[in-house]
DNA sequence: CACTTTCTGTACAGAACCGTCCAGATATCG
DNA sequence: CGATATCTGGACGGTTCTGTACAGAAAGTG
């Protein structure tokens, strides 16, 4: 046996990031053990050993994703120096650079249909419009106008890349700054 | 046995509304015959004889949901002597009233790892972005910016309800005219 | 009514997945 | 090195699904 194909022990996060990235391509229906076994190469046990039963896997991904997805986004936006119309902007670079609506689709297909994972997700989308709202407000929006700013943003933050994938005017930067006019104005 | 729970046969149209049921809440994956079937209160063996298989199902699911839900809204919202901003709020309240995005979440989901869902969501998408483009190039938009407002428009109209569900300024029709408003402007 | 078409119940064989058990291989560390 | 904690392979029993076959019930038609 060759040092390429050496058999090496799968950990936890191994587990966990294999579950993830089949929930990005096909959904929580797919993330079966299984398949992350033959996809990681190994046997069914080992993940026996890391988590309780398949739903312990499904809780930590919720868990996971909230944190890293959401938390994590939201504070390193906290920058109070920065003017309000900045830090928007910066939001959306950060979504764009990282990816970090990579599993949107997919989180909100689960949630339609699970109890726990409508609970997470009903929450990070709490947290996600009071922190924008409260950017739009310190820009001088208030009312409906307000409220409509604030999900047009969202809406267009979470689901606009898996819409509109190959279609563009002139490519990345401009659409931003297009965008953010529009919503600002 | 009583007439309330008499046998009735089960046309092929009970099975393709029982399967986009199941769609409409839990996404492709959990279309599964046996299921359908329990469901129906039958079994399986009438499905096989309307359906040569389950990926049968799938294709006409598909077919159905492209005439039913973008064909129809299209070839309704063609009425050339009313105005172009009257047209884009009577394509706003059509969705509204009849739900019509209905499917959105799981029908992207689905095309996500199908590539014949692929292929029809992409063509649903490209004729839905070009008629809502044509209305907003009417209205004397144009360039990126054009482009920008297309996209905000449908990305909302297609996921905005499901993402917020409860929370609202003063409910319904207020919503729909700033919107409207922002989107215009 | 007879006769055809349309649909149903039941049984079979096979695949995929689940969770459990346990002997043993593999790391880690005193 | 040896003891201990960590992980793997393989086998077992059970559930849910898939598609096929076929006899027969129900509905439609002349």
């Amino acid at each position: 046996m060759t040092k390429s194909n050496m058999k090496k022990r799968t950990s936890k996060a191994e587990w966990l990031e294999a579950a993830l990235s089949v929930l990005e391509g096909e959904g929580v229906t797919a993330v079966k053990v299984e398949r992350l076994a033959k996809g990681l190469n190994t046997s069914r046990s080992g993940f026996y050993w890391h988590f309780q039963d398949r739903a312990e896997l499904l809780k930590e991904m919720l868990a996971y994703w909230r944190t890293e997805y959401t938390e994590t986004v939201i504070k390193n936006g906290k920058q109070l120096d920065v003017a309000p119309e900045k830090r928007l902007y910066m939001v959306m670079e950060m979504i764009e650079k990282h990816a970090l609506d990579r599993y949107e689709v997919h989180m909100r297909a689960w949630a339609d249909h699970d109890p726990e994972a409508e609970a997470v997700l009903t929450d990070v989308y709490r947290q996600r419009f009071e922190y924008i709202r409260s950017i739009f407000s310190e820009m001088g929006f208030s009312g409906c106008d307000l409220e409509m700013r604030t999900r047009l943003w969202l809406c267009y933050a979470t689901h606009g890349k898996s819409m509109f994938k190959q279609d563009s005017c002139d490519e990345g930067e401009d659409l931003i700054k297009i965008r953010h006019a529009i919503l600002t104005s």
